[in-house]
DNA sequence: CGATGCATGTAAGCTGTTACATGATTGC
DNA sequence: GCAATCATGTAACAGCTTACATGCATCG
């Protein structure tokens, strides 16, 4: 009977994972990649990501080796044993039914009120949305372009998610501004 | 030049579109519709919505008015014309790019390290995915059907959102099923 | 040689959560 | 009459944010 680790959070999970797929990867990288991912919400600011890298060293989920000769005192960090199985236990929570359900998404939440905006001002905060929309399906597009299948197949189905996931939000909108009229 | 309103957080908007939407909504109605709303990823704890009102009403955004003959303490909301306006801006503030992007689906995040998984695990995890994703998507079709296009067109569009949105999670997972084998 | 980017970290605050506490009402 | 639900609220805490602080490296 092994004691049960904790239960990480979103963002240590992602941040673990990160590291999972990146040998020798420094606090910084964690931070850039989780800002770079398509459709993260996540700022990955300073103040949540070095206190939780710290936090999972701690635990012993991740190492990390000081490289003397840097004048910038990086560090790299690696993920441990420990870290490999609380990462697949992670994962294997996802299918939580709160996690399941769990997509806000503050447009379609704003759809529920637009009673309250004039006939005028419903249309044009529609259209306002669709262009945002596009413009960002633009982005994905081109992030997902830039992945290649072969060698990593997992970032590719996860960036077609964030797309897929885009385009339904868009082709809704699209339905919605149809029975304004 | 009328001093601009503070910027209203998601679970405050959301809780001002109620409360627009049903004259003489109790905080618990507030609660139980936020609970209740499809996959609305809010909790609406008791410690959230009940100091949320409370700051809403001091700022002038809702007025409340108890009935002395109620045993149980009952106050009845009612938004405001400031309040009003305040909506109207929380919906129009949607169209930011950060907003617009926002979608965080933990499905998806998970699937970026599914490289930590056995082949075995992997196939099952995505496999329970599917099933717990086909059982809310019953559910919310469920929910959608009892909502009149007549009588509520904004709260139909705005789960009709919910159920294609969720649709089309599924069948992208679908399609990670079979780039597995 | 100055701006930008790399790299680490801390302090204070906001927004939400869980868990608790209290009491009235309704249905069986 | 007792359980479940209605109804309000508080205290403590969790998790992430913004804003700040520091210093090295690189490029034009």
């Amino acid at each position: 009977m092994s004691s049960q680790p904790r239960k990480l959070s979103e963002l240590e999970g992602v941040a673990l994972g990160i590291i999972y797929n990146e040998q020798n990867a420094t606090a910084y990288f964690v931070r850039c990649k989780l800002r770079a991912a398509p459709s993260s919400h996540w700022r990955a600011s300073a103040g949540s990501v070095y206190p939780l890298l710290a936090r999972l060293e701690g635990e012993g989920l991740v190492s990390s080796t000081a490289d003397d000769d840097d004048g910038r005192g990086r560090k790299y960090l690696e993920i441990t044993k420990k870290g490999r199985a609380a990462l697949r236990s992670w994962i294997k929570a996802g299918v939580d039914p709160d996690l399941v359900s769990a997509t806000a998404d503050p447009a379609r939440s704003r759809t529920f009120f637009l009673a309250a905006l004039s006939k005028k001002d419903r249309v044009s905060y529609v259209e306002n949305m669709l262009h945002a929309m596009e413009k960002y399906l633009d982005e994905t597009r081109v992030h997902l372009a830039g992945i290649s299948q072969k060698d990593d197949l997992f970032g590719y189905l996860g960036a077609l998610g964030a797309l897929t996931s885009t385009e339904a939000r868009l082709e809704w909108l699209k339905h919605v501004q149809k029975r304004l009229c």
